[in-house]
DNA sequence: TGCACTTTGGCAACAGCGTTGCGAAAGTGG
DNA sequence: CCACTTTCGCAACGCTGTTGCCAAAGTGCA
């Protein structure tokens, strides 16, 4: 039912990778060809695609980004539904030009009546709400010792999910037919129970360093047998359906601003390891090698102690230093003295604080990082007062759902950033 | 002959501020109405405006795009020229549709052929260019203790420019009279020397913090007494023309953005203070609260010395220190360490260092930050290498000529960020 | 109960965008 | 001089959002 948006430059794009031959059912076929580590997409050069991107603006192109948008709308809406005539408002287009687009999701399925509104003295609105069982997509997280896999609907909520323990050291056969088989697994679940259309695809995060943009991990933390492994050519050839890849915590941030968390801001995870998501503008920033976020390196301890990335004085060396001493206090005041960089560095709204070892005890982290911003900020005078500290919301789902995000964000037209 | 871009929203925006009623040249016209500071625009909440634009594309809208797109190509390409079909390629438009637009462009004055290309076997194709004398704006650096004014063309060059001795805490009221008095003259010189359209408006950048959306300033760093001076609606009203005010390193890393620096990078200016300019995919990083950027408040040493700002440990504090001490090897490390903290948090593309202090003695500023970018990027095993440092091209007139490009950047296409 | 009024939202005509088909213009090469 | 290639404008077209208009569906007062 859900076409993935399309951006009016169809004539010369690359083919869907992997797309391959759609024999029936793609899902759980063996595998047709084996791209070896080396067959990727014809490699282009990363600075091409991030410094001029061909920005014309096409009425194909346009149709869907204003249909994109009104998706969006309804999606935020939830289940009780928008009028036409607020979706005009909240779009910035005319009430006819939305009566159009929606009669076009109508058509296609996307959207339906949800009942009226009372009236004010006139007609009463119709409303509009999304049909969520008109797309799905599979999120994958692929952690250090385990796998989850969630299937989600268009409105993000979870219709299935399975959880298998995994070592990420297991080689790479291992982890692919186990990856594949909980997959497989997932949609044959859901397909039984229910009518459900080809999912539009499947997202798998995992612990960085990775390219985003080709899908290409690098060497993963620990596991340096992954390095130059093309996950994405490998599972979408597999899979026979698109496949994105990309850091756990970005995927985290992606689910965050999708579920509701808006303007800028930035996720600490503190478990393993300390890294970050960041979202600017609504958008998640990765950079142009998807080197963003490493917030656990940050220094702010000159010539301080040794951290196993060879630096001195990282936040992460002194917060995980604390930890082991069961200080919490001082590893939630070092977190938030690196959060308060950030925060000043980019005016962030926002600082959410996620990860195992925050939620085995969030009441002092939050409120430890709380009291740094909080003195940063009346110490320099900020009109505004501190940036607030929450704890991100999702739980231990957050990151397989936000991996599936990384499909369904398209369908609504969130840009990559 | 320029107007400012059309977004296709101009049916209900409130009207441009302080344009007032267009008595032939309003320059150095007394002012017609004093607002007061709280006659601003009407209050909007700062987080409306960030959070939800309307984000329907209206045809106008599509249409004004594509436009400001060609001519950012025209403009990019300098005075060879760019031929109809290069374009339709770079826009990702069709020969047909670019051939339109630039028939448009002609028809406003804005482009005009240029020569043609030697044949490859048929037709030559016709070179197209901007015209520089188009359209024209100002640029206002208003420094501690200067003022600097430029006058610049369409193509970003200053042809006019004034210069005069300032201090920033000698009161609103003989600041705002120096300022209009250089600013008339600088327009009057260049009406006398030769034809000059009407300005697009005024760019004003002077040290923070302010809020860039509403042009107030906020309390400029040891000048308290312009604190919530609604700078921007003050100037537009005297002016009779848009005033845009951002702070001077927004407002010279714009420029580096404009003058051909793509993708993602931070400018490091290093002088009375230490602050930075941060461009991320070719946009300027404000923040919602014009709070970006807050470099030199970074704490890299915990508990480390006391700093004007009352936290300890600041890079600004450490570096000025070793400044104090004649050390600028231990200056430039410093700096490279909260350098290589926001190349690992945004994963940037480069980073450029500028201000009084850096250019006194280049050299060692750019080879002590290179040495700790390359070693933290050795230990941590980047396989692209080291983020490259440069020093920030322009001089003295970088941010004056930036500040012009707050006006310009728009008929581009330029977002704000 | 009936009528005036308000508000919603679809139908139809329209202007304007980029696209396509086609041909004139302007070169090269034999 | 002619065949060929390439550029680029004109004209028709499909599709976008917009505007004008009117039916539909309520409220509220007489």
């Amino acid at each position: 039912m859900v076409k993935r948006t399309n951006d009016g430059d169809d004539t010369d794009r690359p083919p869907e990778s992997g797309a391959g031959p759609a024999t029936g059912s793609a899902w759980g076929l063996p595998p047709d060809r084996e791209p070896g580590p080396e067959t990727g997409r014809a490699p282009e050069r990363p600075a091409d695609a991030v410094t001029r991107r061909a920005a014309g603006v096409n009425l194909l192109a346009l149709r869907s980004h204003n249909a994109a948008l009104v998706l969006d709308l309804l999606r935020t809406a939830g289940p009780e539904g928008v009028s036409r005539l607020e979706l005009a408002e909240r779009a910035g287009l005319t009430p006819q030009a939305v009566s159009k687009i929606t009669a076009r999701l109508r058509e296609e399925g996307l959207a339906t009546d949800a009942g009226r509104r009372a009236s004010t003295g006139g007609k009463p609105r119709t409303v509009l709400r999304l049909i969520p069982e008109a797309g799905h997509a599979v999120g994958v997280h692929l952690d250090r010792d385990e796998l989850r896999v969630v299937l989600v609907d268009l409105d993000g909520r979870v219709v299935g999910e399975r959880r298998a323990p995994l070592s990420l050291g297991a080689g790479a056969e291992a982890v692919l037919d186990a990856l594949l088989g909980e997959v497989t697994e997932v949609l044959s679940d859901a397909l039984g129970s229910g009518a459900l259309s080809a999912p539009l695809g499947v997202g798998v995060a995992l612990p960085g360093p990775l390219d985003h943009t080709r899908g290409v991990l690098h060497r993963v933390t620990g596991f340096p047998e992954w390095d130059g492994f093309p996950l994405r050519d490998v599972l979408a050839a597999r899979l026979g359906v698109p496949v994105v890849v990309d850091k756990d915590t970005n995927a985290a941030a992606l689910g965050l601003a999708v579920g509701g968390e808006r303007g800028s801001f930035a996720c600490l995870y503190l478990g393993t390891g300390l890294g970050a998501g960041l979202v600017i503008g609504d958008v998640v920033h990765r950079g142009a090698r998807t080197g963003a976020g490493e917030f656990g390196h940050q220094v702010i301890q000159l010539d301080g102690p040794l951290c196993s990335c060879g630096n001195r004085g990282c936040v992460e060396a002194l917060c995980l230093a604390a930890m082991g001493r069961g200080d919490v206090a001082e590893a939630a005041r070092v977190l938030g003295e690196g959060a308060a960089n950030l925060a000043g560095l980019l005016d962030i709204d926002a600082v959410l604080l996620g990860g195992r070892t925050i939620m085995a005890a969030p009441e002092p982290f939050v409120r430890g990082v709380a009291v740094v911003l909080d003195a940063h900020a009346r110490r320099e005078g900020s009109r505004e007062g501190a940036v607030p500290v929450r704890l991100a919301p999702g739980g231990a789902r957050a990151v397989a759902e936000g991996a599936a995000q990384l499909l369904l964000g398209p369908v609504f037209g969130r840009r990559d950033g």
